[in-house]
DNA sequence: TAGATTGTTAATCGATTAACAATC
DNA sequence: TAGATTGTTAATCGATTAACAATC
């Protein structure tokens, strides 16, 4: 409401922004041209104001940019000044992987309980977060309130869950089965499809290849 | 040098249409069209054959594109009638999940060995995959020819790990440390910063809350 | 004040979509 | 042949880059 639009392509370039802000900041550098952040980048200056301009005017002129101040703002329009709780779906090793991995717990991203269909690892935990039956996760998200579901099982599983997921309450979706949820508009999703990743980089290896 | 440059908008969306007609193909149908296939992917038609076009004429007036055949030329496009040797560093929760996937090993990617900085893992294996010393990867890569190695490392290591490869003679690198490597441009790269992705989502959570 | 650098408008570039002739 | 649908050119749209007036 408060922000027009703001196009896809302007968002995936804001978490680098704001790593490499913060690599700054932690060197206690204080102000940033334009000029000087695109050298360090590889990108234009003039990308790197228009994309900061769709969101207000976070520098000054003659002067540059507050490497702290334009940081913590990224952040804020992240979403990163507030706390995201987190389910995940599928305890296997992708599951484990990311319930355990520190780094979103430090910006805010904590999970609260992990999912299975293994009898063997129900009841367990992966540090601190219990495995709980997938039987118990329509009544769980009922009662507690969840922003993001992980989905990290196989495809055959995820659309159904997905339905699932859907007629809970949760607010987002981070998708890692290589399949394309049909969920309503208002349930965010965002895809992680790693064999496409890998695809793309095995395309580029050929192409590379063919040129030399 | 067969082909003229293939914008990376196009490569990314290979993937999608791969899956989308690999299914197609496990249904039995053998026949698509453009529209039908746009209505499926919800793309355009005119985006799916400008798309194909890029790679020749893959259809038939009048008729439309032949399952199996687009599949094939299409995994054809995407390297996937070779085999890629693949090395993994860090062989911690997500290196030991990228390992174990099997999804990659049928597509022809496949580990030849681990590496790891802890005592307590070296020499062990995951599946069939040894998990060897990180002092034993220049000499490996120097023996045996490396297609991909796939980096799942903290990001403090990543960078001097990064140089050792390029030293060798690996022809990628799968990036999962949250930092942008320095590597010269016959190295491909291909990034996936799952901080950046989380953070994306949680962007599009707050713009839809507002929304309401 | 003079110099620097932003914020913003204008120009360019590239990607997507529409249209239609070619052709199966 | 008539109908369908591709391959491809042209038109549109959106994103990126350049330019410069505003202003610190």
């Amino acid at each position: 409401m408060e922000e027009k639009d703001i196009s896809q392509a302007v968002i995936s370039r804001l978490p680098r922004y704001f790593r490499y802000l913060g690599e700054l900041r932690d060197e206690g550098i204080q102000r940033i041209s334009s000029r000087e952040l695109s050298e360090l980048m590889h990108v234009t200056a003039s990308q790197i104001r228009q994309d900061f301009n769709n969101f207000g005017g976070f520098g000054q002129q003659g002067y540059g940019y507050n490497v702290e101040y334009l940081y913590d703002e990224i952040g804020k329009i992240l979403g990163l000044d507030s706390s995201h709780s987190m389910i995940i779906i599928g305890a296997g090793n992708l599951g484990q992987a990311l319930v355990n991995y520190m780094n979103f717990r430090n910006r805010g991203f904590y999970f609260t309980a992990a999912f299975d269909i293994n009898p063997a690892i129900i009841g367990q935990k992966i540090g601190d977060v219990p495995i709980l039956s997938m039987d118990e996760l329509p009544e769980y998200i009922r009662i507690h309130e969840t922003d993001i579901a992980v989905l990290t099982v196989p495809k055959q599983e995820a659309k159904e869950i997905a339905k699932t997921l859907v007629g809970g309450r949760i607010r987002a979706i981070w998708n890692f089965a290589h399949i394309d949820l049909p969920v309503p508009p208002e349930i965010q999703v965002e895809n992680v499809h790693l064999s496409d990743s890998l695809m793309k980089l095995s395309y580029n290896i050929r192409r590379a290849g063919n040129k030399e």
